[in-house]
DNA sequence: CTCTAAAATTAGTCGTGCCTAAAATTACCG
DNA sequence: CGGTAATTTTAGGCACGACTAATTTTAGAG
């Protein structure tokens, strides 16, 4: 298993998390270009190279996308279980604050060695979830999918708690941590605002109530319960 | 202060090395090429490069070699000073032996930020020294020359102490470690063989003695009396 | 001082990963 | 269906950092 450039790697990467969040097909050359950051152009050499190389890291079909092969995904996800994890280390160990963490960790991914992913694991204690709730894939590629919906979806009086939080922009993140409303806390939809107006939110705790956007709810994933780890610590 | 590339970071660390390790002067092209595990021809245009640069990181003569700029001295020391935090983080913080760290460090090196280099070596309580012996530069690039001569040439019957250990060959640092020839351990030349031959040298501490070829000896730096900063310790 | 071996540079290529502009294909609307 | 707009691919180029082979320059031995 020869070594995979950081752009291959975040390819790969990107592809999976598409995959994940627009249902099963195929990922379009410009879902990936816009994620990516780079023309689509770009984007369609680098499909044509991932699926000629051997073992294929993704199945590609001119005008019609790409899906990831086993190889693929097994790649995609030791990415990832390094992301999340030095996302974690940054926090526990470095104090690191959660709007922080995620640029380090997309450079220090692609260069961390096995024994630095086992190390800072086992100093962990094998985290399932990273500091945004988004699961860790296993040792072996394997990750549990999460259940919860968007607040977006949530209706008026119903109560959840917050299991997972977009982790790409830092303002957001900053906002979010402000207002008290973190991982594995316990809110409740108070009102909702007509034609897509704010939100209104309950913190059960402490009783706060703020109205938030749709920009903001659409990032964060709620559900009815506190995940299972959580629950043992 | 735009973002350097790895390559050029690691051309402008192995100036600087070569510089302290070979006198003063220029350093060659084919020093630098064998330093670094790439063709002559590879050498000459990356200085062709980093000479023309603004601002300029070397200054090079064809056929003369080179000598970093003060420019280019900053950027190494910085480098260097991310490499032996690293270092002296891998091992304090994640349990790594002094064999192992050079080549993840070599890597971490170009990727960790600002950030990450200040909670480092905060949390190491601002180190002066690497696992192998060799100063960490301060943040604003002052390096402390450390004293100190090759083991090689300790007369018989002296004593002295390990200060610094070369970190390139992990199979000689282990050796070293079985051996009990750790740093700041103190030693006394005991027998030195004819012809070259192997030095004998006796632990202090232990009065156990070992017979060292000089593939060994070259690599061990020693010195009078232990750092001052091990000395507070 | 001259000659030659070693050191260094030039010349020409390659793979990677990005770009823009132009052409092709698809998908969707009337 | 046909036509057009959006999507995607092709074509052509560029910067980077490596390589090999050929050539130039230096330095040192005699
Ligand atoms: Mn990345
Ligand atoms: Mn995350
Ligand atoms: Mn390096
Ligand atoms: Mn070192």
């Amino acid at each position: 298993m020869k070594t995979l450039s950081s752009a291959v790697e975040d390819y790969l990467k990107a592809i999976f998390e598409i995959q994940g969040e627009e249902g099963q097909g195929r990922v379009s050359t410009s879902a990936l270009a816009e994620r990516l950051g780079v023309a689509r152009a770009s984007v369609t050499g680098m499909l044509k190279k991932l699926s000629a190389m051997d073992p294929q890291l993704v199945r590609y079909e001119r005008y019609h996308g790409a899906k990831l092969t086993p190889a693929g995904e097994k790649i995609a996800l030791e990415v990832i279980r390094h992301h999340r994890l030095i996302e974690c280390y940054l926090m526990e160990a470095l104090g690191y604050s959660w709007d922080e963490v995620h640029l380090e960790a997309d450079r220090l991914e692609h260069v961390i060695s096995e024994e630095f992913e086992d190390r800072i694991a086992d100093m962990l204690g094998h985290p399932d979830i990273d500091p945004h709730g988004h699961p860790i894939p296993d040792r072996d590629g394997t990750v549990r999918e999460l259940e919860g919906i968007p607040l977006t979806q949530l209706r008026v009086g119903q109560q959840a708690y917050i299991s997972r939080v977009s982790d790409h922009d830092p303002a957001l993140l900053r906002y979010l941590d402000q207002l008290g409303l973190t991982l594995h806390v316990k809110i409740e939809v108070i009102e909702r605002g007509p034609f897509d107006g704010p939100l209104h939110v309950r913190l059960i705790s402490s009783d706060a109530v703020h109205a938030l956007g749709r920009q903001v709810t659409d990032h964060i994933i709620v559900s009815e319960r506190v995940s299972e780890r959580r629950k043992r610590l």
